[in-house]
DNA sequence: GCAATAGTACGATAACCATCGTAGTTCGAC
DNA sequence: GTCGAACTACGATGGTTATCGTACTATTGC
């Protein structure tokens, strides 16, 4: 019951794809509401302008870049920012993307 | 002899652009390298992996995300960071990013 | 067991994009 | 005017990626 999908480590998450993840409106948008929300929200939770299977492919990209992690809770996925990791990594960075207007 | 290529203005430029545009390898090193350097460089002072038509290529994306700023110098061109847009418009982000370690 | 819900894997598709080579422009020195 | 250097526009190429639909799994409540 833990988690089933695999996450990169601290350590091994590369700036490259944190930005490459978040340079994407759909996902950009995505985890501007994860972070206004505060907690961990299913992943269903957060609306976007694309399908299921479409919101299944960003986040599976939020997840491999280590932006967020996700957790099964039931049928639902629950998703949280790796803040202490992308803050550890690239201090000011998530602050500085999310504050950003559009 | 002012720019002739052009540049969006500060209030043009988008956080994606800016982030599409440092996510990649090679534009990250440009970028990098030119930080370092502190100075406006010649486009081909600094040495990238790539072919000069590769790199034109490239630095017209950091241009056109308003991440550098080009201008005509006799047959060079001269990139500067657009430092003052960037830190106006995001504050902390692009030390955030330039001190990240790949 | 069935139905509903939440989500994923997979394949197809079209757009995007990094790369290269070619052919050209601009500039400065001679 | 010629030449060389610095650079750009353009087209071709092949890889990548956002998107969708389909078919499936896992879970929960009845």
């Amino acid at each position: 019951m833990s988690e089933d999908l695999p996450h990169p480590d601290r350590a091994e998450i590369r700036i490259e794809a944190v930005l490459h993840a978040l340079a994407d409106p759909v996902r950009l948008h995505y985890v501007r509401e994860m972070d206004r929300i505060g907690t961990g929200v299913a992943c269903g939770a957060i609306e976007l302008p694309v399908t299921k299977s479409t919101r299944t492919h960003h986040l599976r990209t939020l997840r491999e870049a280590g932006v967020i992690r996700l957790r099964k809770e039931g049928t639902a996925r629950i998703a949280t920012i790796r803040r202490d990791d992308l803050d550890a990594r690239y201090p000011g960075l998530l602050n500085a993307i999310l504050s950003a207007e559009s």
